[in-house]
DNA sequence: TTGTAGGCGTTATCAG
DNA sequence: CTGATAACGCCTACAA
C-alpha cells in the first residue's frame, strides 16, 4: 500500500490524510470525526479534543469535493458574466466592484465563486449548470432583454432554482432581483440641473432594451414634470452606452445647442464620448452645455471638465445579492421568498454641471 | 422509492437521471455508458447509438461533482486576485481583459474558473486550496514582492503544485510565469521620445517592489544609453501607480520643467494624475512636456491630450497562461516543465508625446 | 454520546 | 467489445 501525497517530489512529507486516519488516531469512529468537525450533535469534550488534536497532528483538511458529493451540493455560487472582451454596456469598473462585493460575501460564507461567461452567440443553458451540480445558485450580471436571455432566465424561475439578477428589472415579476434605483438616481440628476437654472434639458439615453434605460427615462420625465417643464422629444437622443455612440450623438447635440441648456446622459462612457466630440467642435464645457452623467466610474473624475454623475453602489449591490441568495440556500424557511432589493444612488457633483 | 428532481415545484417533470437509469434504458451496463460518454475504448456502433439515444431521451447530464470526486480532481482552475476594492496597481481594465482570456481558455478545455480573493491581511494559504481539492491548478494575479506573498508562492513551488504567476518576475527562478516584456516596452517608449528629438527625459516610476517597475527602469536606461544620453537621477520620480501619486509627483516635475523635454511614466493612471495637476498649474501639454505612459487602458484615449502609451496584451496573456497551465495538467510528459512566456507590447502613439 | 452501515454517481480495473 | 465491482471520502439515518 502506498501513501497518497499531494506533493509530487517535495522534500517535506505532506500526506493527504482522510477522515479515516483521523478517526484511527483519535480512537473514534469516522462518524464522530465528522460530527466534531461539523459541530453537529452533542459530544463529550474529551472526544472532541481528541479528534481535534488528531486532525491537527495529521494536518487534516476536508476534501471539499468529496463533501460536496456526499451533500449533493457543489458549494459554489455561479456568477454569470456577459462576454467581456470589447465591453459595451458595462464598464470594467462595474465588474471589479461587483465582483469584490460578491467575493466578500461568498468567502465569508465558505462558498466558492465559479465565474461563468455567457456566450453571446449560443443560448446560455443556466439550468444545466444546476443539473450538473456545478453551482448551487447563480447571480446573473449584465442581463439584457434579448429574447434568448429572457427565456433562459425564465426557465430558471420556472424550475424554482435559486438565482438572482443583478441591476435589471423584468416585467414578469417573481424573479429575484437586486438593483439600484435608477429612476430616483435620474430624477436627482435632472433635478440638480433644474436647480442650477436649466430648463431646456436634453437626454442622451442608452439602448432601450435595457430596463435601466427605461428607468432613467422615467426619472428624467418625473423631474421635468415636477418643475412644470414640458418634455421636448426633439432633444431626446439615443446611443448604446458606448463611448463611440456618445461621439455620434454629438452631431445632433451640436446642431441643437441653441435649444439646450444642459443634457442628461445615461452613462459616463457616452458622456465622455460626447464631451470629446463637442470640444473638438470648439464647444466650451460646461459654459456652452451643462452635463450630468451616470455611474461615477473611475474616469468621471478626470475628464475635462470632471463629470457630475450618479454614483451606483456596485460593491454593496454584489455583496447584498450574494448574501441574500446564499441565505436562501441555508435557511429552509426562506426558500420560497423572492429577493427584491433596491439600493439608493448618490449624485456626485463636479464641474461638468456648471458648479 | 421517490424520484429525485431538480425542480422544487416546477410544472415540467425534470428528473435528475443518473448513469444507472441510462444503462437500464439502453440495456447495457453502467460501465458501458461511461465508456460511450467518455469516448474511451472500443465499442460497437450499435451500442454506442443505443446509449446516446437513451441518454438524450432521459435528458441525462453528467454529475460534475461525482465525476470530480471519482477522478480525484476538481476540474477547476483557481484564479487568485489581489483584494480589489480601492484598486491600486491594477487597473480594472487589466482584470477584465485578463479574466476574459482566462475564461476563454478554461471554457474551451471544459474546466471551471474558481475566483479566489487574496486577503491582504492574512497570509494566503495556496497549498490548502489544492489539498481540499478545490482547484487543480492556480493562476496568480497581481503578485507583489511582499515577503508573505513570496513565501506562499515558494511553498507552492516546493510542493511542485501546478501554478503560474501572471506578469511578474521573480528572482528565484523555477517558477512558472507568463509576463509581458516590460523592459522592451519601456525601451520602445523612451526610444520614441528620443526619435522625436527629446534628450532630457524624466522617469516617473511606480513602486520599486514590483518587478515591473525594475523592468521599466532597465528599458528606460537602455534606450538612453543607446542614444548616448547620460541618465540624470535628479529627474527620476517615484509614485505608487495610483493617480494620486501622479498628482503628487507633479510638484517636483513642475519645478524641474526647465530641465525636461519629456517624461516616461510607469502607467496610465499616474500619467493621468500628473497631467491633471500640471494643467491645473497652467502647463500646456504636450508643448511644455511630452509624455509617454504605460498600459493603454481605456482612459488613455480620452485624456487631454490623449496618451501615447504602451499597450499590453492582457487578454492574450490570460489565455496563454491558462492554456499552458491546463495543458500541464493533461499531458503527462509536460508535468515537470516550467512555464516561461514573454509577450510583446506595442507602442500606441497619440498626442501626448507631441505627434 | 457514539458506532454502524448504506448511499451519493462516477471512474477504472479486471475478468470474461 | 462488454459486464461486474471495488474504490473515492464523506454524510447521516438509525441503532446501541
Amino acid at each position: 500500500m502506498y501513501t497518497r501525497t499531494l506533493f509530487i517530489d517535495g522534500q517535506e512529507d505532506y500526506p493527504l490524510t482522510n477522515r479515516k486516519e483521523v478517526a484511527r488516531l483519535a480512537g473514534v469512529s469516522e462518524a464522530t470525526v465528522s460530527r466534531v468537525l461539523n459541530g453537529i450533535g452533542p459530544m463529550k469534550d474529551s472526544t472532541k479534543k481528541r479528534v481535534l488534536d488528531a486532525a491537527k497532528q495529521l494536518n487534516y483538511e476536508l476534501n471539499a469535493v468529496a463533501s460536496s458529493f456526499a451533500r449533493g451540493r457543489s458549494g459554489n455560487l455561479g456568477v454569470v458574466m456577459p462576454h467581456v472582451p470589447k465591453v459595451h454596456l458595462f464598464s470594467t469598473y462595474y465588474f471589479s466592484e461587483l465582483l469584490s462585493g460578491i467575493g466578500e460575501a461568498v468567502r465569508s460564507k465558505g462558498y466558492g465563486l465559479l465565474l461563468l461567461f455567457r456566450d453571446p452567440a449560443a443560448e446560455f443553458d443556466y439550468v444545466s449548470l444546476y443539473r450538473t451540480q456545478r453551482v448551487d445558485a447563480c447571480l446573473i450580471l449584465g442581463a439584457s432583454a434579448i429574447d434568448s436571455e429572457i427565456a433562459g432566465i425564465h426557465r430558471l424561475a420556472e424550475a424554482s432554482l435559486p438565482f438572482c439578477v443583478m441591476d435589471q428589472r423584468f416585467e414578469h415579476s417573481g424573479l429575484s432581483i437586486v438593483a439600484a434605483d435608477h429612476e430616483q438616481g435620474s430624477y436627482d440628476a435632472v433635478r440638480h440641473l433644474i436647480d442650477g437654472g436649466c430648463t431646456r434639458i436634453g437626454f442622451l439615453n442608452g439602448s432601450p432594451q435595457y430596463s435601466n434605460s427605461q428607468d432613467r427615462h422615467e426619472g428624467y420625465l418625473r423631474a421635468l414634470a415636477e418643475a412644470g417643464i414640458e418634455p421636448d422629444e426633439s432633444i431626446f437622443y439615443e446611443g448604446n452606452y458606448s463611448r463611440t455612440s456618445g461621439r455620434r450623438a454629438a452631431e445632433a447635440v451640436y446642431r441643437d445647442l441653441g435649444r439646450l441648456d444642459a443634457i442628461f446622459v445615461g452613462n459616463d462612457r457616452m458622456a465622455i464620448g460626447l464631451m470629446q466630440a463637442l470640444r473638438e467642435k470648439g464647444c466650451r464645457l460646461p459654459d456652452d452645455l451643462k452635463i450630468v452623467a451616470y455611474d461615477d466610474s473611475d474616469a468621471a473624475s478626470f475628464t475635462e471638465p470632471p463629470l457630475t454623475t450618479v454614483k451606483v453602489p456596485f460593491y454593496d449591490m454584489g455583496r447584498l445579492a450574494a448574501d441574500k441568495l446564499l441565505a436562501r440556500l441555508t435557511d429552509k424557511d426562506q426558500t420560497d421568498g423572492v429577493i427584491n432589493e433596491k439600493l439608493q444612488t448618490e449624485l456626485k457633483i463636479r464641474k461638468s454641471s456648471g458648479n
